[in-house]
DNA sequence: GCTAATTGCGTCTCGTGGACACAATAGCTA
DNA sequence: TAGCTATTGTGTCCACGAGACGCAATTAGC
């Protein structure tokens, strides 16, 4: 747009960062970095200390360099998000299976244990924002699991997201306990003390013993391929 | 803890603003606000501009005021939003249904009207966060709806984390395609042209014209309950 | 009316994202 | 080989947000 490109893989296609084209001949000083450095070294930081903590100057310091020689290579905040919420998935592990239901369950799991080793993508991904070519590649490969299903194309797709939106939650649940200050069954026990009269059924869920932080994950996604299969069942009736 | 307190609303329990206790008696001069009137403005703001509009100064010349007067009355913007977000659910209507069914889809579909008139209150109410008494309700609504129910305490949870997430993520979609710039199924109908090739069940998914967005809420609430009921029959089986 | 607790709020600091200008560098061409 | 010019490197500046601190104004209780 402006005469200040911000390129360093000149890419073609509009979609800047996240799908860069062959680096074309470029003229002045060798460029310092590549994109992937920058997200690489954000992404250290969010690991370290959480997303927060991921600021231009701060990248540019473990980088031995300056805030805006970023700028060269990452138009703004925004993107440089989009860069490592892709790079943080990555490309899913192709998993055949030709029963539907281990093939969703273990796309289910895949998706929990990226976030799990970088829980701030959680928030990213959460976000509006544009998908990138390995969440592209997630979507191809949750779908190609359900191939056989008799489902319709959105109906595929709202049950991607029903069960990466579960295998995220749980990895806030897992992210936040791990935070004592933040850990949701301690806070509603100081919390209820007081209240618990007029919360009955709360406080004999939080209180019940019996498989208590059983698989939470695995419980949901359980849950929802049984729902799904239900309705397969019924459409093959008809 | 420090020789400034920030009350209002004078408290003796440690749960701050949430919970507020009955005021005492107080010497200085009258309070111009309450907190529930800094929250409102701040909500107001919020679902007019989004969630990032709302800034201390900003709600302050909203209210006629300055910035550093609301810190009289709020410890911070994290507190701030706490409130906000426990207000914006308020509390759920009771809805009296003897088929659990019936009464956790409504509870779900309570879950998502409330969090679509501010829409801002999903990215709330998913980071860690104390809940509050309006969010304590809607536990108690939930976990009420399930009494009957054999499952164990922690099961129930995961259900209503299951359904609230769902609700919540319909929530995003919808707030997001209202945007033309963040609409999911435009954007991957974009970045599909020119890599179809590699992404056949993707290009299939979001082409097929059948069922196109027919209700996700439903869609997904449904496939929720039909598999907890698969659950539930088991277990009453043993 | 005096005193002490409280509120109102101006000023300052620090940190963040980002615009802009200009210097340094290194392919390309003559 | 000597420019020319596209591109990178980076210092400076600005707007804006959260929040600390200090002091002035107010008012309930004695």
């Amino acid at each position: 747009m402006t005469s200040d490109e911000t390129v360093s893989g000149a890419s073609a296609s509009p979609d800047d960062l996240l799908w860069p084209g062959p680096a074309a001949v470029r003229r002045g000083p060798k460029p310092r970095f590549t994109v992937a450095e920058i997200a690489d070294a954000g992404t250290r930081i969010a690991d370290a200390e959480g997303l927060s903590a991921v600021t231009m100057q701060r990248i540019a310091h473990d980088l031995g360099s300056t805030k805006m020689a970023l700028y060269r290579y990452v138009p703004g905040r925004a993107e440089l998000d989009a860069v490592m919420l892709d790079r943080a998935f990555g490309a899913p592990a192709r998993h055949d299976s030709d029963d539907w239901r281990r093939a969703l369950a273990a796309w289910a799991e895949g998706v929990h244990s990226r976030a799990l080793a970088h829980p701030w993508s959680v928030e990213l991904a959460q976000r509006p924002h544009r998908p990138g070519p390995f969440e592209l590649a997630w979507y191809e490969a949750g779908l190609a699991a359900m191939a056989q299903l008799e489902l319709h194309g959105s109906e595929k797709l709202d049950v991607l997201a029903l069960l990466a939106g579960h295998a995220m939650s749980i990895v806030r649940q897992e992210s936040a306990s791990a935070a004592p200050e933040q850990d949701l069954a301690a806070a509603m026990a100081r919390i209820l003390t007081d209240r618990a009269a007029d919360h009955p059924f709360t406080v004999a869920a939080f209180a019940d013993p019996a498989g208590a932080r059983g698989d939470a994950l695995r419980f949901g996604v359980e849950r929802i391929i049984a729902g799904v299969e239900v309705l397969a069942a019924a459409r093959r009736e008809a």
